[in-house]
RNA sequence: GGCCACGUGGCGGAGUGGUGACGCAGCGGUCUGCAAAACCGUUUACCCCGGUUCAAUUCCGGGCGUGGCCUCCA
């Protein structure tokens, strides 16, 4: 078993070889905290669980380290924390804590529900800013960042290579830069490591006086600090490309000597909203809090993985109405002693198509293919070893519910009747069958389904379920 | 304006220089008192215009469309 992966940096597919097989290392650029997450920020959520899934599958649960950020400083934070704040006389900055605590929270909470795994490390850049100002400072020694104006900037004419990543000629970005350029900076491309804040802003000493780091370095502190210089996989959604990974680079590169950052940068595609761009004055926002108000968290995982991760996405409710269509035909084959034996030996039972298909490049198109595939086998021929490899394979991928009979109810709305009530209804209405007394008999089944109640009659009786 | 990605049937989506993957939906059939479920079968496609070629959805060029990035949006 090959692991591909498409490399940005070379724009390839290409065999992933680990630095230390021992110890694979992953960084993916987390959430800033100030507003409910949506659920284009679920995207590199999910895509990267199932690879930190699939990684640890091939090179053993304990020999892989993830770290997924919380960015806690940043500037659309600071504004949020005064407008939260309004007129009440309180200090702006007990307000900022209360709002990142509580966006953190929410933000955990909601990606736990979506099925991901705690990553190995969720560092906060609030926790890491001596490790910032220690690379600043080691910029600033190297002869790649200067003081200006109060404020630490990246010198990008320093890197000869700036740009590699995202590909862009310098000249022709300064060409088409929309935003007027600070008189301080050398460059207009020089970026932003530090700058000052007033009482308002939240800021840390620093021997460039009180101030705040600037929106890049965290990224590259953290990765630093848990990683180490060069590690595996860099991932994250495909508009920070620019400036964001660039950025990140240079820094990561010119602090340490040179050594290449990440081996592999990854990067999500773009997610629409019903063939629109998502945003707050079109109305389609969707927060993924507001979506698990109405669909399980498991059903909008399986609607991310039917797509591949680097093409562009559009979220619509008739997919999510597929997906959980789906998922109810695979569940539908699984008993809880399968899944509880497959949870015990995790990756016993997987199929080899479906590793095969995960490991070129995460095709999770193509494995939900062939769970459905696997889905088939077990209903036609039913066997404990198919629904084994069916389970297992659900579990590979953040699929395979704790408790198969309730996460099946949970996909469809409850009926309002209960099943003694059902059960009496369906005893009645095979005495007006037996009577031929029809009229009466469709009646009742006709009640039923109004209350959502699905009757299924076969040989061996009559069953239901709730309409799908 | 510059750079980049994508464009396949009702929907989702593989894939290939020459026999129309597959899934969902639809349609037909078996079954059923009639339905539902189950099972069997099945219709519809490759954005446009050129070029290369015996042959292009597939290669090349040019359009058009959608989306992304271009200093803090995943």
């Amino acid at each position: 078993m090959t692991l591909r992966l498409y490399n940005t940096l070379t724009r390839r597919k290409e065999e992933f070889v680990p630095l230390d097989p021992a110890n694979v290392r992953m960084y993916v650029c987390g959430p800033t905290v100030y507003d409910y997450a949506h659920i284009g920020n679920a995207r590199p959520v999910i895509v990267f669980d199932v690879l930190f899934r699939l990684l640890r599958h091939l090179y053993g649960a304990e020999h892989v380290t993830y770290v997924r950020n919380i960015t806690d400083i940043d500037d659309k934070i600071n504004a949020r924390a005064l407008e939260r704040r309004g007129a009440r006389n309180v200090p702006v900055l007990d307000v900022l804590r209360e709002l990142t605590e509580e966006t953190q929270a929410q933000y955990l909470a909601d990606v736990t529900t979506l099925g991901n795994l705690p990553p190995t490390h969720t560092p906060r850049a609030t926790d890491h800013v001596p490790q910032m100002i220690a690379m600043i400072a080691a910029l600033i020694e190297g002869g790649h960042a200067y003081a200006a104006n109060g404020h630490v900037l990246f010198d990008v004419a320093s890197k000869s290579d700036y740009g590699k990543l995202s590909r862009r000629p310098l000249d022709e970005m300064i060409a088409g830069a929309r935003v007027e350029v600070a008189p301080y900076k050398k460059n207009p491309m020089d970026f932003v490591l530090w700058k000052p804040s007033d009482e308002n802003t939240p800021g840390w000493k620093s021997p460039w006086g009180r101030g705040r780091p600037g929106w890049h370095i965290e990224c590259s502190a953290m990765a630093g600090d848990y990683l180490g210089e060069t590690f595996d996989i860099h991932g994250g959604g495909i508009d920070l490309l620019f400036p964001h990974h660039e950025n990140e680079i240079a820094q990561s590169e010119c602090a340490h000597d040179g050594h290449p950052l990440a081996k592999v940068w990854m990067h999500n595609g773009f997610l629409q909203v019903e063939g629109e761009k998502m945003s707050k004055s079109l109305g389609n926002f969707v927060t993924i809090h507001d979506l698990l108000k109405d669909w399980p968290g498991d059903v909008l995982r399986v609607n991310m993985l039917k797509r591949h991760y680097r093409l562009p996405m559009d979220w619509t409710v008739i997919g999510m109405t597929e997906s959980r269509n789906l998922l109810f035909e695979w569940l539908g084959q699984l008993t809880q002693e399968v899944a509880d034996a497959v949870r015990l030996e995790p990756g016993r039972y997987v199929s080899a198509d479906f590793v095969e298909a995960l490991a070129d490049d995460l095709n999770t198109h193509s494995a939900l293919q062939e769970v459905h595939r696997l889905r088939n086998v077990a209903a036609h021929k039913p066997s404990r070893g198919a629904k084994l490899t069916l389970a297992d394979s659900l579990q590979l991928i953040g699929l395979l519910p704790f408790n198969v009979s309730q996460s099946i109810q949970d996909l469809f709305p409850n009926p309002s009747a209960d099943n003694n009530e059902i059960a009496r209804a369906i005893e009645a209405r095979n005495a007006a069958r037996a009577a031929k007394n029809f009229a009466e008999a469709d009646r009742i089944r006709d009640d039923l389904l109004a209350q959502g109640i699905q009757l299924k009659d076969s040989p061996s009786g009559t069953t239901w379920e709730v309409k799908r």
